[in-house]
DNA sequence: TGCCAGGCGGGGT
DNA sequence: ACCCCGCATGGC
C-alpha cells in the first residue's frame, strides 16, 4: 500500500478541441474511471498518481514531498496530451474513408499515455488474440498482482511493477496470458536498460529496433508501445486486422499496406492505426469488414458490446 | 467439436 | 525475401 505525503490541487485549462471525458474513457478500466472521476498513474511505481474529474479538477499525489507541484502537474499534462496539437492529424482524417466520421465527432480524443513497461505489456497481450481476450488478460494482471494506492479512503489498483511480476511470475498463468508469459517476463527483466538506451534516441526506427531486441517483441508490439508511452506516432503498429482493412478500404495489396498507410498518414501513422480500432469498436475482422461495407465507421453507442470507448463500463 | 484470432520467432526455401 | 508452422487461451 502506497501512502502519499504531498497533494497538489488545481484545475486544468482545457484546450480547444480537447474532450477530457473521451480521453479518460477510451481504453480504460472501471476501477480507474467511473464516468466522472479518473485515477491516473503518472510513474512506473505508483509513487506519483492523480485523480481528475471530467471537468478538469485534479489532485496530484506524491509519496515524496520534496517534489515540486509544477513538475508533478507537468507529468499530468503529458499523460493527458494537453499540449499536443493534432490539428494536422484531424485535417488528414477529415477526408479519409476510415476516420472521416471519427475526425468529425471525436476530434477531442488524445492518447492517454502510460509507461513504456505497461505499453509493452498491453501490446504483448494483444498478440494473436482478440481485443476482448487481450484486455481481459490486462485486467487480470492488474487485479491479481494487487498493488494498491490509497487516496483519501479509497483504494485504487496500481499497475504491477516489473519486479512485482518477477517476484511472482506464476500469477501470469492465472491471468490467462498463456505463452505470452515468457515475453512479459523478458520485458520485466530488461525494461530499465531499454529505457536508458532509448532516452538518448530520437529516431523512431532506432527506438523501434532497441525495443525489438527483446525476444517476443516484434514491430507491432514495439510500435504500439511507442504510441502509448512516448507519444511517437511515426511508425504504425499494423497487424493482420488493420492490414486487411487497409487493403480492402484503399484497394492496395496487403504487402504494400504499411507503405501506403505511412504515405497517407505521414507522421501520424501510429496514431491513425490506434484511432481506427476506436472508430470500429475493435470488432473482430469479419465484422469490421462488414461494417466498412455498410459505411459504419463511427463508434457505436450501444453498450452491449465491449469496445475501446465503453470497456470501462464492463471491466470494473 | 475443431477451428482460428490485432504476433512472433524459428526453420525452411 | 519470402512461406509456414506452432504456440496458450477463449470464443464460436
Amino acid at each position: 500500500m502506497i501512502m502519499y505525503e504531498l497533494k497538489c490541487k488545481g484545475y486544468i485549462e482545457l484546450p480547444k478541441n480537447y474532450d477530457l471525458n473521451l480521453v479518460l474513457s477510451v481504453y480504460n478500466f472501471g476501477f480507474w474511471f467511473d464516468g466522472t472521476n479518473c485515477f491516473l498513474q503518472l510513474d512506473n511505481e505508483g509513487n506519483i498518481v492523480a485523480l481528475i474529474d471530467t471537468s478538469g479538477r485534479y489532485v496530484v499525489y506524491s509519496k515524496d514531498k520534496s517534489l515540486k507541484c509544477s513538475d508533478l502537474v507537468d507529468k499530468l499534462v503529458y499523460v493527458l496530451g494537453l499540449n499536443e496539437d493534432l490539428s494536422k492529424f484531424y485535417a488528414l482524417a477529415e477526408k479519409d474513408p476510415l476516420l472521416g466520421c471519427f475526425s468529425r465527432k471525436y476530434r477531442g480524443w488524445r492518447v492517454r499515455s502510460t509507461s513504456l513497461w505497461w505499453g509493452l505489456v498491453i501490446g504483448i497481450c494483444q498478440q494473436n488474440a482478440s481485443f476482448r481476450q487481450g484486455w481481459g488478460m490486462l485486467y487480470n494482471i492488474v487485479k491479481l498482482y494487487g498493488r494498491k494506492a490509497v487516496l483519501n479512503v479509497r483504494e485504487y489498483p496500481l499497475i504491477p511493477t516489473p519486479q512485482d511480476i518477477l517476484d511472482n511470475p506464476d500469477l501470469l498463468i492465472k491471468a490467462r496470458t498463456g505463452y505470452r508469459r515468457e515475453t512479459i517476463l523478458r520485458v520485466a527483466r530488461v525494461i530499465e536498460k531499454i529505457e536508458n538506451r532509448i532516452r538518448k534516441e530520437k529516431e523512431p526506427e532506432r527506438i523501434e529496433s532497441i525495443i525489438k531486441s527483446i525476444k517476443g517483441v516484434g514491430a507491432y508490439t514495439a510500435r504500439l508501445a511507442m504510441v502509448l508511452s512516448p507519444r511517437k506516432y511515426e511508425l504504425p503498429p499494423i497487424d493482420r486486422w488493420l492490414k486487411k482493412i487497409i487493403s480492402t478500404t484503399y484497394g492496395v495489396d496487403e504487402k504494400n499496406a504499411e507503405k501506403y498507410w505511412i504515405y497517407r498518414w505521414k507522421n501520424y501513422s501510429g496514431l491513425a492505426a490506434l484511432a481506427v480500432t476506436i472508430a470500429l469498436d475493435a470488432v473482430p475482422l469479419r465484422k469490421a469488414l462488414e461494417r466498412l461495407r455498410n459505411g459504419e465507421t463511427c463508434p457505436l453507442k450501444e453498450t452491449q458490446i465491449i469496445s475501446p470507448i465503453n470497456m470501462w463500463k464492463h471491466m470494473k
